[in-house]
DNA sequence: ATAAACATGTTAACAGTGTCAACATAGGAT
DNA sequence: ATCCTATGTTGACACTGTTAACATGTTTAT
């Protein structure tokens, strides 16, 4: 037996990330998470400054399995280096669709990241398996243009997953051009993934 | 002289604006709307079920404001096709950074769209400016591919938006790739979107 | 014109939130 | 044994969205 509860700290993050992946995060209060722990609602403010410094942490861990995913795809040695950059475009974007609330938060405004350099550092862990793929499926590219098409595919990806994941678009009863369109890269997000990247 | 205040919804709602964008709508209160409107706190439920209503409107108006920028941007009739669709990308992404809290709420899911037809529609609207280029800009293209080439550009200025939201990367002092390249491209956005275009 | 119906506003109150100060206790260090 | 520090609890504060009860101005029906 330990302290009095042992090892809070930990408890309360995970109980964080699965309130906050159920019931998103701004949804999700202080005092429900400590309760889930059997604590008293202020006892978190022993390990946490803030609310949002525990949320950093729950983003932080959204981070380091989303860069653990990418690695994995990128990790399947029997593909090619382009079958590979689209199993990660592909994962990336299926983390986004699984993982809603906990992607929304780790893209939220309510955690000003500059303020936590270690979820910092693993948002930009993530990204750095692109540029790893990119730098392979692009031999000789000069960094610059590394660089940009880094960009290019990462905001392309997560732009998506903004768009997929509005389902007010993709399952909109109302018959537009976009639902249409939206219903047509879900259904087939690989395809449209080798469109993209042959542009 | 109309009614007791005259009309207090409108005001309401132009308040709501301004507040949403100078404070970032996680942070607004209906209370400081209805004090800036000087009316007691509960005179908004008279025009507004709920909080998420009023600012289901101020989205509303944000993406009527963003379709008419975009709009007016494919309006300079000496401008080729091309640079009009550049100019529109220019566009989006500048009104995403400065308009930066409204942009949020606009992609928050806080409000459930489907709830709201009217800012369903606005937000088609605004999506439709770019269809309506880019089936300019590829004449005779099929419908599946000019779905997916709007699909492709929106969630490209989209994600870029995002990612260059993100003072954490753009202009983090920790020395990444991915802090270079965000610089790099928000120096210039315009040569960014030809190579872009040019994928 | 008068009365009923309605739209719009206010006041008071509720439960819920993040956060802080004051207090309690368990464990390790001296 | 005694002090210190880390960890936990209780009680309180100001703030939030929301509702019910009441007040008042405006429109409509008789």
């Amino acid at each position: 037996m330990k302290y009095h509860h042992g090892n809070l700290k930990e408890e309360l993050i995970s109980s964080a990330c699965i309130v906050c992946e159920a019931d998103g995060h701004d949804r999700m209060s202080l005092r429900s998470i400590a309760k889930e722990a059997k604590v008293s609602q202020t006892a978190p403010y022993r390990h946490f400054k803030t609310k949002e410094s525990l949320l950093a942490e729950v983003s932080t861990r959204g981070f380091t399995e989303l860069k653990e995913i990418l690695q994995n795809a990128n990790a399947k040695t029997t593909l090619s280096t382009r079958d590979r950059f689209l199993e990660m475009g592909q994962a990336y974007i299926e983390f986004g669709l699984s993982k809603r609330n906990t992607y929304d938060l780790m893209h939220s405004p309510v955690i000003d990241k500059t303020q936590f350099p270690e979820l910092l550092n693993s948002a930009v862990g993530a990204f750095e398996e692109l540029v790893c793929v990119l730098a392979e499926l692009n031999p000789g590219i000069s960094a610059k243009d590394l660089d940009i098409k880094c960009i290019h595919y990462w905001a392309l990806v997560h732009g998506l997953v903004g768009l997929l994941r509005n389902d007010s678009l993709a399952e909109s009863e109302i018959d537009t051009k976009a639902g249409n369109a939206m219903g047509l890269v879900k259904s087939d997000l690989r395809s449209f993934l080798i469109s993209a990247l042959e542009f």
